[in-house]
DNA sequence: TAGCACATGTAACTCGTTACATGATTTG
DNA sequence: CAAATCATGTAACGAGTTACATGTGCTA
């Protein structure tokens, strides 16, 4: 049947395949609580929808990553719980220090504000101040999550090698990216309202 | 042939077409031109590839919403000039001030941080001082952007009906961005180098 | 008893990238 | 004369979203 001894092409796990693969890191899961995770914590910065966990849980479990013990089954199928195996566990590891793929980051609102001088200036503003009270929420949220991080860990988030640790950190970034976020729609508001510092010529 | 009104789906443009239109606002460019853009300075935060360029021109067009005129053709094909129309016009400065469609933030480096206690502690190491070095190379390339904006306009930057001070506004904050950007990995970096402030016990 | 949380899967579709395809003009 | 730039298009594929599909157990 085959011509070649390249029939079978290697595969690695795509990007949503190690997002699992560090989950399962922690602590084993369903695909369901996988699901879950990627709506938060992992959701902040990487979305996935069930609909993609499922097929790439199989995918993984071929490749030997992750393996699965059935559980019960509330519903009309079984309940699958995954844990990661070495290799997995092998895989993510390398990964995770392996440079990111060049990033485009895709932001949508950028994109408003560079067409932005075309626009209505009073409906402009509509839009930057409801930018910046949900950066401004994210922020509080943000806040929020470190403060019962420092209550129930504390110690553990100075040690690299802790989960926890990991997660402080993907945190001051969120943290970090709102306080900017608000920042620059604070001087973006002023400069649509003509704030400007001392003008020489008064109209 | 036909058994309901809808037959016929209103399209709307989809966000690359808008950003055509966005460019197109601007002043008239060929599809070659266009995904010169994509790449900078539309390409900082939103990216494509011609490949995807051409077809949406068309769709653009048959939406009425652009305009080409034929110029001449260095290639086997001709070189077409697109230009927006009024309703093109329209449509962009309506877009641009809609709130944007709730932000996925992709990062793949966090996704790699999420799992990077798992990792060897060097390449750690390495993968965050390699990020760095490209944030703070970006900061460098966007403060000579900066510069260079302020000597050919000036005047323009404070204005929120010119081109000019919309892309202005979306290089501020990229200039944010990176900044945090390579504050965030220095405290990383720090914190794996194992500089804790003052330790009670010692080892 | 209606709705939600739990739990897993498939199908259709859009968006985006990479590769295929062609060919003129300018520059080293 | 080889390579880059200009210039436009199609095809195949992978990634991601929304909708379709099923069914249990708990709670208001």
């Amino acid at each position: 049947m085959s011509n070649s001894i390249y029939t079978y092409a290697i595969t690695v796990p795509s990007t949503l395949g190690y997002a699992l693969l560090g989950l399962l890191a922690r602590h084993a899961r369903t695909g369901y609580e996988l699901t879950q995770a990627l709506r938060a914590p992992i959701g902040y910065y990487w979305t996935a929808s069930h609909s993609q966990v499922y097929p790439e849980l199989a995918q993984l479990e071929e490749q030997k990553l992750v393996a699965h013990r059935v559980i019960d089954g509330p519903g009309p199928r079984d309940t699958k719980r995954y844990r990661i195996t070495p290799a997995g566990r092998r895989a993510v590891a390398v990964w995770a220090v392996r440079p990111p793929d060049a990033a485009h980051n895709r932001d949508q609102l950028m994109l408003k504000v560079y067409s932005m001088w075309t626009a209505d200036p009073v409906r402009a503003r509509a839009l930057v101040v409801g930018q910046r009270d949900a950066a401004a929420a994210m922020l509080r949220h943000y806040g929020e999550i470190e403060r019962s991080m420092r209550q129930d860990h504390g110690e553990l988030l100075d040690d690299p090698t802790t989960p926890q640790f990991s997660s402080y950190a993907t945190l001051r970034r969120g943290l970090g990216f709102e306080r900017h976020a608000v920042a620059w729609c604070d001087w973006l508001l002023a400069a649509l309202t003509g704030e400007k510092p001392a003008p020489p010529e008064p109209e």
